[in-house]
DNA sequence: CAATTATATTTTGTATACAAAGGAAATGGA
DNA sequence: TCCATTTCCTTTGTATACAAAATATAATTG
């Protein structure tokens, strides 16, 4: 029981989804899941992006982007178009229900981080996250 | 693009993803993915556990459990059998197959870990993983 | 210009994670 | 003894992650 505690695979899975849990019931009442309100916070910094630039900067892939978006566009959340000059291009826009929940969506957000890492010191916040981003 | 950049959950999930790779690569010659070759491990230590059992081990939820311990029996790597003394209890053994694959297994993981984690000072894997099980 | 290659997104399929419900067996109290 | 409650695992449903394939559009090449 011991080996596998200590594998750093199995140690990130948990931690990843012990802290996604406290996101997760924060965005609940909102009815969107932690990964839609990730996609929709690339949008509040740049609206218009298409399909695959949002996959880039969230680390999507292209299928698990499709999906996202198709959701959150049935729950009113985004706007799909197709670029005028691509017809092969989609691009997103927030509505106004986006707009109108921003402040309180990052509000959110930000909180759920703070409870994720309440027991950790200013030092330890930045040395686990510098960690985290040297393993990416 | 900074704000969830610096989001805990955005970074575990990333880092957990880019991590689970590694492990899967070195899994798929033996048709695994990574949570069988875990529920594998947690057998190696102790045969006949029960599903539930398993679960609370690996932190993993019954249905989860369920699903991969079906998949397991499909493809012959362990053995699932009621309980006599108590119908409702599935225990669980090693096929032959699991036991040959021991050592190899558990050096794919081992690799793995070690691959994952190269860059970092033996200080910083020991701090690192600190954290993580602080989040847990 | 037409054929070929490349690109963007969607679809399809498998696996895990999680929530909820379902079915069977065990338990405990009246 | 009987029955309501609890327990154990499975099933069902939704979401994400990823691999592969499909479809449509754009770009390139001869």
């Amino acid at each position: 029981m011991t080996q596998y505690m200590d594998c750093i695979v199995f140690l990130l899975a948990k931690a990843y989804q012990k802290s996604q849990n406290h996101l997760k019931t924060r965005l609940r009442p909102y009815g969107l899941t932690s990964v839609q309100a990730l996609l929709l916070e690339a949008l509040w910094e740049e609206q218009g992006l298409t399909a695959g630039e949002i996959g880039k900067r969230l680390a999507l892939d292209n299928a698990t982007v499709s999906g996202v978006l198709e959701r959150l566009a049935d729950a009113r959340w985004i706007i799909k178009k197709n670029d005028p000059a691509d017809k092969r291009v989609i691009r997103v826009y927030l509505s106004t229900k986006a707009m109108k929940h921003e402040a309180s969506l990052i509000q959110e957000r930000t909180t759920a981080n703070d409870e994720i890492l309440h027991g950790f010191s200013d030092a330890e916040k930045i040395l686990l996250k510098r960690f985290l981003k040297d393993l990416l």
